[in-house]
This record gives C-alpha cells, sequence and structure tokens, in this order.
DNA sequence: GCCAACGTTGGC
DNA sequence: GCCAACGTTGGC
C-alpha cells in the first residue's frame, strides 16, 4: 500500500492512537475493489513510501477493518469529495490498518527492480500506477528477506 | 462505443 | 520540474 511520506509516513501511523488510520481516498477502482473485497482481518501489507527522496518499502502494518464506505467521498469540503457516492449507495470504500513494525531499513524500489524474483511484482512494473496491490506469499518472503 | 483531450501519478 | 504511462471524461 502506497502512501507519500510527506502526506501520511509510517511514522504517522506509528503515532496515531492505537496505532491505527483509515486508509481514505483512494479513488481507483481496482484498489477499492481489493479493499473491499479481498482485504481480511489480520491480513499483512507492506507499508511503501512513495514520491519522496528514496521511494521503497518501509515496514509492515496489517488490516485491522475490512472494507466500509469511505465517508471523506460525501463530504463536499473535502479533496476525495465524490458527488455521485452517497451513503445509501458508496462507491468508494477504505480498511483501517495498524502499525507493525518498521523494517530495519528502507528497501528502495530501485533496489527491488534488480532481483529476477520479484520481476511479477506488480509494483516494479513500468507505468504501474496502483496505490494497492497484491503481494504474493514468496514475493513477501523474499522481500522480508532482504531486510 | 470510439477516441482526443485532459488530469494524475510518481519515478527520475 | 519533466514527462511517460495511465485512467477518466465527454463530444460525437
Amino acid at each position: 500500500m502506497k502512501s507519500e511520506p510527506n502526506e501520511f509516513g509510517i511514522d504517522d501511523l506509528f503515532n496515531r492512537p492505537h496505532q491505527t488510520e483509515p486508509w481514505d481516498g483512494v479513488r481507483n477502482y481496482q484498489a477499492r475493489n481489493m479493499m473491499r473485497d479481498q482485504m481480511k482481518i489480520g491480513d499483512l501489507a507492506f507499508f511503501y513510501h512513495s514520491n519522496c527522496d528514496i521511494p521503497g518499502i518501509v515496514g509492515i502494518m496489517k488490516i485491522s477493518r475490512e472494507g466500509y464506505p469511505d465517508p471523506f467521498a460525501f463530504d463536499p469540503d473535502d479533496k476525495h469529495f465524490d458527488p455521485k457516492s452517497s451513503p445509501d449507495n458508496p462507491r468508494w470504500f477504505m480498511v483501517d490498518v495498524q502499525y507493525v513494525k518498521k523494517l530495519s531499513r528502507t528497501i528502495p524500489l530501485q533496489e527491488l527492480k534488480q532481483y529476477s524474483e520479484l520481476e511479477d511484482f506488480a509494483l516494479v512494473r513500468r507505468g504501474n500506477r496502483l496505490s494497492i496491490m497484491p503481494v504474493s506469499k514468496t514475493q513477501w518472503d523474499f522481500i522480508l528477506g532482504l531486510e
């Protein structure tokens, strides 16, 4: 799951009450479908810092609440307002995530791109813009082994 | 339903 | 700040 650290980084999650935060503001259908349909309580996710000095994987979090409507879509004053989403028929969903740990080092995107083991990992494919993407067990274990 | 125009993402 | 890669929008 990607986030820009100048907006919301791993340290921000660490400092939240209960170290938990709703992953709001996602306005992409593929990412929404994953949050709404696939991500389950207790599932683990990598926290990825994008749009920063060293883009890369910085930590691990877990899903603490399964998909529910993103209320910011209903707020006309919010940056992520969407008039086509309503409480009766919500278009956008989010999950809550809870801090698990910070990796002992950032694993840079540049490094992840070098491993043939990760050539099918969506994150390293050219032009990828998904903010949430699946990680296979094999990929997960391999990446953890790089720490 | 096509597709040009436009906006956004995000690495570099 | 540049720009490639995409997703979305809207005229037709």
